[in-house]
Order: structure tokens, then C-alpha cells, then sequence
DNA sequence: TGCTAAGCGAGACGGTACGTCCCGTCTTAAT
DNA sequence: ATTAAGACGGGACGTACCGTCTCGCTTAGCA
């Protein structure tokens, strides 16, 4: 994202500009949303001028979507030998990343990607991947186990949970609820389990041992 | 949308602006987007001035909203008697209602309504709930033949189609093929058929005679 | 100013909306001046329509001249057998007409007849004859009786008189005051009495009767 | 006028749209009056922007003064040792003064003054003092040789001067003529020299050697 | 130590669009 | 024919940002 070139020669750039620049965008973000993101009010609550901002970000689509990577954190996949717990933990990765955004901003920041390719990859790469390979990663181990068909087309059902979730916030204006959540967890595996019944069963002793809240 | 009051006293708005900004305008969100929908540009191209559009719609999210509005036709249920097939047509219901807009179009104008209660439901009434009904009444009556469990949440499942499409087209920056449309019927049938195998069945019976493209 | 064709057939003007129309245009001008009174604003607050203004009256300067024209009332020339007395009361009658509008107003609406040889006849029909024929009467008695020198052109001292206090009040954003309108009579009437220090004396004797307050 | 901030910082305005823009304007208020003056038009015609003529002058008020000030270029006072030549020739200063500007634009732009002090004062400034201070040093000089009476007060007949050359300008809608001029002086010296007969006589020599046409 | 290349703040530049206000004209239905 | 109501094309307002530029000054690393 940062444009940086053959660094070396010449006055280093100021890294505070950057935290300050990252630190104002995320506040303007969160309190007005991505279409009253402007580089002028930008710089002036970072008390720095456009011209610092833009040699470090060409638009403000990059901006916005540094501020995103800058936040995002996806913890590592659960493994607690449940598949539905895993799901539903895993699930909570989902969740919790877009948590930390307004639902809104997410979405103008992927639509003000849509004419540009590297930039739709570069949101790909920031918000949809980490989340997605956690959950792949669960629903293959869950796979080997057996507890999923084997003719189940893993790809596919992640793009039914990112899909949902995505659309949920958007549509709703809210994020996706806990309560939520599991019931499209329930509607998946009854589709994709080799025996779902087995599955909750299996669930419910977990539960007992470690109580996993989703 | 239109914002007309107490109609009858002075003179009548002319309809040819009506249609002449929403030609424009739809034209102007095919070719550029959303983002680059103006009053300005609008009012230039449609021969007429912005306080002419000011005076329709207050917003250019509504005027979005007016075009979309204007644009979507959704055609009535389909009754083939076989649960499959009216499913995948229904999907088309969808399909061709979205298809006639760029996919990040809708989207974004999605986006300009987060922060208005009032456009938000105008949305849903305009461009979610047409092509919800269709389906609704669909799985009801599939639910009545016995062909979905007794306790499947047709709105869940609902909400999960509707969030497929809309999000594969966003995120994916394109709308859903039909295959993937069919593997998605699929996935959810499995899990919501009280037998899928024989609504596979009937189904090809029904294809042949029929013909039925997705 | 009101231009009323061949009355006779159809509904006769609304004579409220005349007087509705002028009061508001007054309030107007008294409050904010020339430059704020608009066809709109007037016809907002006069519960009418623009349409009916215009009817009566083509542009904002007629309106304003009407208001102007609705407003002065120059009372008749005073006749006390002293000459400085009398131009002392006559000056009341240029200035007391003139307190009765800011003086922007009248000073604007002249600019604004700048360009039309018609309405700044109108101008001077209204505002300058008035007063002026007023003191021409009693400069031309004075002059009889041998207190002004024969060669005094009299339209020149009018035009000193009137030129005074107009500048004064546009200059100075206030209308001579007493004191100044004695002072300029004096300067004026040294160079053009016959003998100026037996005006005075004569006007002394009267004032101690008539105590005439400038 | 400018309103230049704490210069030295920043790209240094162009002098260039200075220029133009008060070339620009000037036309304009000489073509069709103050009140025909927009930022628009004058941007238009100077090849510029309305923002960068809004950095420059803040009002339309504010430019018109502008141009007057750019325009106006008061010669020094004359010394003939001629008083009532002097005087001839001082007049010259404040007519041709004001004849390089159309006579309602000053008066237009004076009447814009009205709400605000400092813009009056401002106006005062670069339209009155001028001139005034002309003839204040030229009456003086007078009063000194003796040619005026010592009880005379300089600033009334300043006043007079000053008002009846605009009032002439702005009610005749033509500025004074010569002749009109010589007649005011007339009057004025007939009441303020000690012995106007002599200034005549003295004045006639004058005329001779140097011809000085009003 | 002094050169040079970049960063930086400040702010002007030509632009585009905003949303509002008023203009003077018109169309309609009602009086 | 006038009225209230209100739409019409048009023009200008003053503001906000855009992305670029020109300055003079600062801050390094390299010679």
C-alpha cells in the first residue's frame, strides 16, 4: 500500500505522520463512514498536509484500506477435536474481524475497488483471505475426520458463510447475532455432515467440558 | 421517492424530465458507477437544470434508488409442481432482476443508506422484497407438498440466497453463474429436503418434458 | 408605477395584496436594505404571489419607488417673512423626508434606475420635485423681497442644498444634523444674501416670537 | 483590500490573476455597473476561478473597491499663486478622478458599504481622502495668503465641494461639466473670501500667462 | 563539512460539484 | 382576468475537496 521507492537518499519520512494519518482516517471511518473520508479533513485533524498523505497513499480507497489492515487481527483457528464447536468458533473469527469496523465501510470500501483489479486483490488479500483460510483450515480437518461428506465442495460453503455474514451486516445494518450464526451453522451441516445428528451429539459433551460461548 | 405533495394546485411537474434523468442517470451509473452519479452531470445530459431533479429527488442516493426502482421487473412465480426446477427458476427471478445493473451499483447506493432508516427500508421494498416474495411463496408451497421438513426457517433460508448473490456479485465483482447458482441449491436442499434424493428424481422427469434452463 | 390596462373585464385586482405587498416591501427595505428586497421574499411574507407583483409592478425597482412614493408626504412651504427662518424650516422638509427611509435605500434605488431615462424621471418625480419646489418657492420669495442679490441663480443653491444632504447622508451612513443644515445655510447664504448680517439680525427678532426648532 | 495573511509560506499568489481579474472586473463594472458584477462572470472573463478570486477579496463589494483604488491615481495639489485658479484647478483633480469610473458604479459600491464600517471607512479612504487632501493643503494655502476669511471653517466647504460633485455625478447620472464647477466655485468664494472682487481681478492676470482651462 | 535529495508546512492553482436562492416565465384549476 | 400554487430553464452564490504545483525550510546520509 505504502508507496515507498528506493529509500536512502534524501529526508526519512516522519513515521508519526503515518500513525497520526492511519489514527485520524480509522476516527473518521468509524464516526462518519467511508463517503466523508476526505484527504483535507484527514490532514487537518492529523495536522499534516495532503501532500505527506499522498506521497504515502495515492487515493483514498488505499487509505481506507490501510487503516483496515492496520486494525485487523485474525487469531489462529480453535482445534477442539468438535467439528460444530470448531465451526462455531471459527466462526467468531469471521465476527469479530468485522466487528472492529462499521458494517457500512467495509462494503464502500470494496465497491470504490470495483473498477480496479490490483486494488480488489489488494482487498481480497487484507479482508477476505485471513478470515476464510481459518475456516478452511477447520472445515478440512473436519473433512479428514470424516465428518463431512467427502463430495461436500469446501470452497462453496465458505463462500455461503462469508457471503451471509457480509450480506447481513450490510443489508441489516448490523452485524450477524451469535443466535444467528448457529442457525445457519445448523442449516449448512444438515447438508454437508456425513451425520449430523452424531455431530451435535458430540457437540453437546464438549459443551459440557469447556462451554465454548460462541 | 418522487416527492409530490399536495398535487393538483400549480403547474404539473412535466413527466419527459422524469424519464429524461432517469435515462440519464441509469446511463450514467452503467458507464461510471455510483460514485460518479452528479446532479451536475445529470441535469447536463438530460437538458435540464439540477434544481428540476432537486425538486423530484432529494438525494442522489434516491435518484439511484428511482433508477433501480424503475429498471427492476420481476416476473410472477413459477408453478411446475416439481420443487427443483421452481427453485432454480425463481433463482433466475433473482438472477435477472440484479443483472440488469452493474453489481457494484446496488451496493453502493446499499451504502449510501446506512445511515438513513427511511432509505434503508426503501431499498428493501424496492430491490430485496420483489424477488423474496417470489421465493417465499415458492418454499411455502413446497413446504405444504412435503418436500421441505416440517422445521426448516424459510426466512433463514431465504436470507441465505439472497445473501449469496448479492454478496458473490459485490465481493466477486460479478453476478452468480447458474452452476454456481444449481451448487448452491443443492447444498441447501440437501439440508432442508426431507428427501433430496427423490426431489432429484422427479426433477429430471419434469426436465425432460420441460426443458427447464436454469 | 401600477400598471393597470383596460380595467373593466374579469376579476378586479385584490386591492389587500397592494397594500399587503407594499408593507412587506417597506419592512423589507427598512430591515435589510435594497439589495434583500426580492420579488420572493416579499411575496412570501405578503401571503402572495410573485405572479401578482409582477402584475402591478415589472421589477424591484418600481416596487421600491412605489413604497418610497406610498411613504413621502412633503408638507406646504412656511411663510414667516424671515428669510433665514424659512430656509431653516424649509431644510426640515428635505430632511424629515428622507428620515422617514435609510438612506441607503433611496441611494440604491437611484443606481438601480441608472440605466433607465424613464424611471429616473420617476426617481425625481417622486423624490427630489417634492422638496425642491418647497424651498424654490421660498428662495424665489426671498429674492423678491430683496434679501437675495439678483444674480443668485436659485436652481444652484437648490442643487447645493440638495447635493449636501443627500452626500452626507450616503457618506457619513447618517442624515445631517441640525447643527450641520445651519451651518451650510450660513455658508451659503454669505454668498448669496444681500446683506447677510441684517438676515440674521431680522432672524433674531422672529425666533425670540416663533422659537422655530430647526 | 488584498487580504494577504502572513506571506512567505505557501505558493506565492500570481500576480498574473491579480491583473487579469481587475482588468476583468473593471470592464465589467464599466460595461454594465456594479450591480451586474459577478464572481462568476469575472472568473469566466479572466481566465481564472471563482476560489482564486475569493482568496483575493472576499466580496464583490471588496473587488469593485479594489478596482477603483487600482484605477484612481490622484495628481498633486497645483500652486499658482492664484487662489481662485488653484481652486479651478483642484476641482480638476476630484472630476477627473472620478470620470475614469462610471458615475453610479462609485455610488453603487458606496451604497454596499452601508452595513459595514470598515468597508466604509475603507471606501472613504480610497475615494474621498484623496482627492479631499488636495484641496484641504490648496484652501489652506488660501486661508494663510490672506484670500480667505480666517472664520472659515475649511471642512464645511470641503463637504459642499465633495457632495455636490457626487451628488451631481449620481442623481444628473453625469458628472459635474466646467462650467457647472466654475459657478460652484462662485458661489462658495462669494460667501468665504475676504475679498472676492480682488480674487477675480487677481485670477484674470493669471489666466493670461498660463490659460489654465478647467 | 558541505552537498544533495527527499520530506515537510503552507498555501495557491484550475477544476468540479455541491445545495440554495432568486429570477422571470409558464401552466393549471379555482374564483 | 385574477388568484394561489408551483414547475420551468437559467444564473449565481459561497463552500468543500480534488490532485497538482511552488515555495522556503528541515533533516538526513554520503562525499
Amino acid at each position: 500500500m505504502d508507496v515507498r521507492k528506493g529509500a536512502g537518499a534524501g529526508r526519512p519520512r516522519d513515521p508519526g505522520i503515518d500513525t497520526a494519518v492511519l489514527t485520524a482516517a480509522g476516527r473518521q471511518l468509524d464516526d462518519r463512514g467511508f463517503q466523508a473520508l476526505s484527504f483535507e479533513s484527514v490532514a487537518r485533524t492529523a495536522h499534516t498536509t495532503r501532500a505527506a498523505i499522498y506521497r504515502r497513499w495515492p487515493t483514498r480507497t488505499h487509505l481506507a484500506l490501510a487503516v483496515v489492515a492496520w486494525r485487523l487481527d485474525v487469531p489462529p483457528a480453535p482445534d477442539t477435536g468438535c467439528t460444530l464447536c470448531d465451526l462455531a468458533e471459527g466462526m467468531k473469527v469471521f465476527l469479530s474481524a468485522f466487528r472492529t469496523l462499521r458494517p457500512d465501510v467495509l462494503n464502500a470500501i470494496h465497491v470504490a475497488c470495483a473498477n480496479d483489479e490490483e486494488l480488489r486483490a489488494e482487498y481480497r488479500r487484507i479482508v477476505d483471505e485471513p478470515p476464510r483460510a481459518v475456516v478452511t483450515g477447520l472445515l478440512q480437518r473436519a473433512q479428514r475426520r470424516g465428518d463431512l461428506r467427502e463430495d461436500v465442495d469446501i470452497g462453496s460453503l465458505l463462500d455461503i458463510l462469508n457471503a451471509v455474514i457480509h450480506h447481513r451486516a450490510v443489508v441489516g445494518a448490523t452485524h450477524l447475532s451469535n443466535d444467528e450464526a448457529e442457525a445457519l451453522i445448523e442449516i449448512l451441516m444438515r447438508g454437508a455432515a456425513s451425520d449430523y445428528e452424531r455431530l451435535v451429539a458430540h457437540s453437546r459433551t464438549i459443551d459440557i467440558q469447556h462451554s465454548l460461548p460462541l
